[in-house]
DNA sequence: CCAAAAGTGTTGGGACTACACCCATGA
DNA sequence: TCATGGGTGTAGTCCCAACACTTTTGG
């Protein structure tokens, strides 16, 4: 092994790719920016950009998603690396992708604060992406299709407090199934990982529902005891 | 977004955890190099190495693996990329972690060619590592036994041709538990991804046992139909 | 009173666990 | 003949899937 300075040195880059629920449409949808800078110029692409020398991989994807999309404090996690040679046209650039799940799709525009134009798109209907960031989106949603039935990472997509029916459908959208009602719930509340708020729905008509609300404390007590959240 | 040339550039390496199984003590080992220059110098570490401009990060992983230790072509997967600002105390290095499974121990070793001592080290009886290379082990292991439970890469750190008693010994070493023989022997086999050869083990001083091999083959089929291996 | 979603139990089948003895082989 | 691991079946339990009707609420 030797000195780093012997070689030249490939760009570093993260990129974000960010998923959101839209309470109407219930579809799952991923936060693009369109490209103001060459190349892909106008290109809609996965918000994100170069590491600076002082600070580490998640901050600089925490620092992009706040400048870019004015996202803040949402579960992120590193998603996988992505250094093919020709991947960006012009250099070596390799980039740490991160996927982050944010719980609220229309609030989070409004706080946009760059100039570049950011939007919310649905996972099945994304225009063309600059770069290789196609390739990182469907790493992404199959990563979060294989997380989210073994660990509750699901909650973060919704509101705080929500209904089972709401959970249960989130489920359908992001593992592509049917669930029984029946089963679903005696599953997820067997768990003891929900508490079920003295609240109901409002603005709805027909009956209400029960609101719930995803216990972390107790999810973190049980994993310690060898429990495994399964959907 | 910017050009990149505006920016200083983290220099970028590629790391691999390399496993293996100890065949008389059935223990699973890591393979480290002793590092020949400074920083930490003399200490045991990752085998790695720069990512050079021409070749994509699984391109130099399997160099450095190959320059280094002289293994060529095993089970490589990527693991995580560590690039926390002060893990390398003279410069700015972000690092790309890779682990992989090798099947026979003994026989890789001397296929080395670099000049640097490279060694087997049972994972439970692993000396201090320089860098942060022990906080990358900790998380290739947890991959690993994460891992091992629901895709069948356990046969990767057996020979080909091997007994079921010692795919139970690997799974019972990785996972820390003991396995009910004839349970095992039921779940493994009705996967119907083994097949039964007509030879058996030889030189040993009891009845020989049944050799079995994985078919991959039937195995990817399986997957497409929806199967799930999980043990 | 109608529409729309909320909420609720039971049963049968398949899978997993626990468990103990005989067999083949080489020394 | 003995020591060592190889190889095998069954019964009880638990979990999961399948399945349909009543309740509440607002319009």
């Amino acid at each position: 092994m030797s000195y780093s300075y012997e070689f030249p040195r490939p760009a570093l880059t993260v990129d974000c790719a960010i998923f959101g629920l839209d309470k109407e449409s219930m579809q799952l949808q991923l936060m693009l920016i369109q490209r103001n800078l060459p190349p892909f110029l106008g290109m809609w692409a996965l918000p994100g950009g170069f590491v600076r020398m002082d600070e580490s991989l998640e901050e600089a994807a925490r620092r992009e998603l706040r400048e870019e999309t004015g996202i803040d404090s949402v579960y992120l996690e590193q998603l996988y690396t992505f250094g093919d040679v020709g991947r960006d046209p012009r250099d070596r650039i390799v980039t740490v992708a991160y996927y982050a799940l944010v719980n609220s799709c229309e609030h989070s525009l409004n706080a946009t604060t760059d100039a570049s134009e950011a939007a919310w798109f649905p996972v099945t209907q994304l225009p063309p992406l600059a770069f290789d960031h196609s390739r990182i989106f469907e790493v992404a949603l199959t990563r979060l299709k294989g997380k989210v039935r073994y660990q509750p990472i699901g909650f973060e997509l919704l509101p705080k407090k929500f209904t089972l029916t709401q959970l249960q459908r989130l489920y359908e959208i992001i593992l592509g199934t049917d669930l029984d009602k029946r089963n679903f719930r005696k599953k997820i509340l067997n768990m003891n990982l929900l508490v079920q708020l003295d609240e109901t729905q409002k603005d709805v008509s027909h009956r209400a529902a029960r609101l719930y609300q995803f216990d972390e404390q107790k999810y973190l007590q049980l994993k310690q005891m060898g429990f495994n959240f399964e959907i």
